[in-house]
DNA sequence: ATCTGACCTTTTTTATAATTTGGTCAAAAA
DNA sequence: TTTTTGACCAAATTATAAAAAAGGTCAGAT
């Protein structure tokens, strides 16, 4: 790793810590650029604006959740294994980084967040295509029926946020949601995961 | 029905209309009066408040979904059709007053949002009750296995609503939903309702 | 190749005035 | 007595303009 590099990663750093805190909007790059102790005109020497620092951020984001789905799987036998692992896993990157509201469950539609929809819709696939090989797995085993692993993979995860929304929206009166809201989204998946993989045995 | 109530009726009405096309905040007390054309001050003679007028439309509303609900399901034998027709029910309801936002996917928080709370909650335990019954019926029929009812109405119910404000997060870029989100919430709901009744069949 | 100070332009914030809206009340009309 | 009105008020909303802060550029220093 170069230099360039190494500093690029610096400053990918300080904002993945300001923007987990304060959010996108409420972080400037002059602030970035104070936690790095350069001026704010060096920042821009590495990116060339600030929505490519936050998709660079919300890139590294993405592979780590992916580097930790892949790691956490290790050693699981059953669906159900590998469905909690995968909710635990969402749980803690979705309190650790709701602030960067990936999930959007404001409509401040800002053109930051437009620019991220590329990039997250790219990891929701690739999530979704991981599920579908745990299906596809599990078919194989003869311990689901024959579905279409696609399809289900897509309907699960879309349920997964939806439930997310669901409780975030409809419990969610203080400013910022705590550990109950938190473990009631855990709580519901849970209960929604046992029924669906349930329903994949003797489904169709 | 007195002449009071008649003239209540009236107001109501065209609140109904106003509320669902311009939404609340952005019907004013006078367009009312102006509807049934009286002055302003005499609205405030049949509701002490616009509040009290918002939560009259909403339980007119919530009356009017659950008489259909009872309508619709007559005749109708397994759980499929029922949960079908739920389905289709809600979708109508939904597309017509969407702009009521009653499951408020904005996160606009009036006063006068809040003060729907309540009523919206009753629905919502009133749509549980009847779904578990439904359920019940279904256990008792054999057409499922002996699943707790009550538990799994509620996350039944949680997980449509869930879709709903997914589809609307995630797709509506445009200012309204159109038909193609409202379909594409159907379909999802459709899609997992298959899935949970299958789940239901076999779990526990 | 990396960084800085000076500078520019566009947004966002702030402060303030104008308007609208929800709501009241004494008195008139029915 | 029941219903309605015109006149009025206070709080919320909107409109406007000024001030500040933000993102971003660039020639030149290190």
């Amino acid at each position: 790793m170069g230099e360039l590099d190494k500093k690029r990663e610096l400053i990918v750093e300080s904002a993945i810590k300001r923007f987990s805190h304060f959010g996108i909007q409420k972080t400037t790059m002059n602030e970035i650029a104070d936690d790095i102790s350069v001026t704010q005109p060096a920042l821009y020497y590495y990116f060339p604006d600030k929505m490519t620092l936050v998709i660079a951020v919300v890139e590294r984001i993405m592979n780590q959740y992916f580097e930790e789905l892949h790691k956490c799987m290790d050693g699981l036998q059953s669906l159900d294994e590998e469905f909690y692992c995968i909710l635990t896993l969402r749980k803690k990157f979705m309190e650790r980084y709701f602030m960067l509201k990936l999930t959007e469950a404001t409509q401040e539609v800002g053109q930051i967040h437009d620019s991220c929809q590329p990039i997250m819709k790219k990891a929701h696939i690739k999530e979704a295509a991981f599920v579908t090989g745990l299906l596809e797995k599990a078919v194989n085993n003869g311990s689901i029926s024959k579905i279409d692993p696609h399809k289900m993979s897509g309907l699960y995860i879309d349920v997964l946020t939806g439930l997310s929304m669901f409780v975030f929206i409809t419990k969610n009166k203080k400013l910022f949601p705590g550990n109950e809201e938190f473990e009631a989204i855990l709580t519901k998946q849970e209960e929604f995961t046992k029924v669906f993989i349930s329903g994949l045995k003797t489904s169709k």
